[in-house]
DNA sequence: TATTCTTTAAAGATCAAACCATTGAATAAC
DNA sequence: GTTATTCAATGGTTTGATCTTTAAAGAATA
């Protein structure tokens, strides 16, 4: 027989359960506001101090983001990969792992989603990567202006690698680790413009290879274009 | 130029930036403790609400554990996969993502892993690794107490391959993965007492794939071991 | 009329001073 | 020596007030 902690003493752990409750359920939408500290206090009968205890938990999670003022209050924010980061960042931060560390989580994170993309992509996803793969080449000589759109172009391919591979909890990580990208690796995100002609190889080589449903190719040709813009 | 938001006028949040950052320092090791409330308070020159906000949130994060009573107060804890972990379960508890999206960042998680083990392998390691083959074929067909020893192993042998690998980034996602499989797959990490010889099998030829360096091989090995663990 | 300034009220942020609840250790009783 | 009691340290909670920010309504002005 294996019982369980009876109680929790806590009440803003409990007021954070049902607050966090209703917001998974999707009884609370996005951007809908939950009511005023003062009134919450009234329908949890917990004081403000320990509501406000409450609310600092669900902002930390990522679940309210709080406004000040008039017409402000804690207002009910998509699920993102927030708690993701910040764990990443904490890592980082303490030494426990280092940029690199997250380069190559990266490069392989890339690798495994355009194998699994190589693997289920389906006749119309490859017309679709195909055509920006047509749109890149048009972009990739044409200059700094070019540059930028080729580079808007690289993302959509890679979205569209994300939803043939049609696991969501890819886009999270791949979303946390760019954030910290961003905050440890100086470099990286930049790419080299010189690497424009590289970089629109690889992609059509990916395309291909998702196209010949050739996994390993794809994967390689992923690891390739991500370390072009991340120096490791 | 780019300015940055000005100044945050929640004091709450620069008393978590402060202690952040002396936890990550290490100025304060793990299981140290924090001094009391009323200390802090005094400190920091702020109230006892706001600096109970600010230990909540550090609490959340997974970077103090606050302890009740006498002798009680905020103990400093080791970098976790906590957030990573909570992240996930929000995912699949909101439906953003499912049980069976987790599964298979699990199985492909193993088999980029393995590949990195193959990869870069050094002779020492075969010699531990196969050395742990050996004490699990010992184990494998001896019963009751003999599957449990052979349970054992098998978490050694996967603990061998996370630090050949060398990333301990993919340990914390690990950890963060098996905290939901318990949590969202019922049946997850039990194993059917039928499938020693199979998961025997998939050892076996994972060390013989990561002693090869073989890359494919050793990845392919993974999956399968996975995924008799976890029924999708 | 259109613009700008001022006022006001809503809502979060903070403070202050209590008191309650839990826990480990010191102390007393047996 | 063991068990029960007391006590003090420390987090948990309450109450009620004040400060700060913000959007919107209203007033002044060009």
């Amino acid at each position: 027989m294996k019982f369980t902690k009876a109680k929790q003493s806590r009440i803003f752990q409990d007021i954070v359960d049902q607050v966090e409750e209703v917001i998974l359920d999707g009884s609370i939408a996005p951007d809908e506001r939950l009511p005023a500290e003062r009134d919450l206090c009234a329908q949890f009968k917990a004081s403000r101090g320990t509501l406000r205890e409450a609310l600092r938990i669900l902002e930390q999670k990522g679940l309210i983001e709080i406004r000040l003022g008039a017409g402000g209050g804690a207002f009910v924010r998509e699920i993102n990969a927030d708690l993701i980061a910040q764990n990443l960042a904490l890592l980082i931060g303490s030494g426990r792992a280092t940029p690199a560390d997250l380069v190559q989580l990266q490069v392989e994170h890339a690798a495994t989603v355009a194998a699994l993309a190589a693997k289920q992509a389906t006749a119309p996803d490859i017309v679709i990567l195909k055509k920006l793969v047509l749109q890149a080449q048009d972009h990739k000589d044409d200059g700094a202006e070019g540059e930028e759109l080729f580079h808007s172009i690289e993302q959509e391919i890679q979205q569209e690698m994300y939803r043939i591979a049609g696991n969501p909890l890819y886009v999270f990580l791949a979303r946390a680790i760019e954030a910290n990208m961003a905050r440890f690796n100086e470099q990286a995100m930049t790419g080299g413009p010189d690497q424009l002609n590289e970089r629109f190889q690889n992609l059509r080589m990916l395309v291909y290879a998702v196209g010949r449903n050739d996994e390993a190719l794809a994967a390689r040709q992923a690891r390739e274009h991500v370390r072009r813009f991340s120096a490791s």
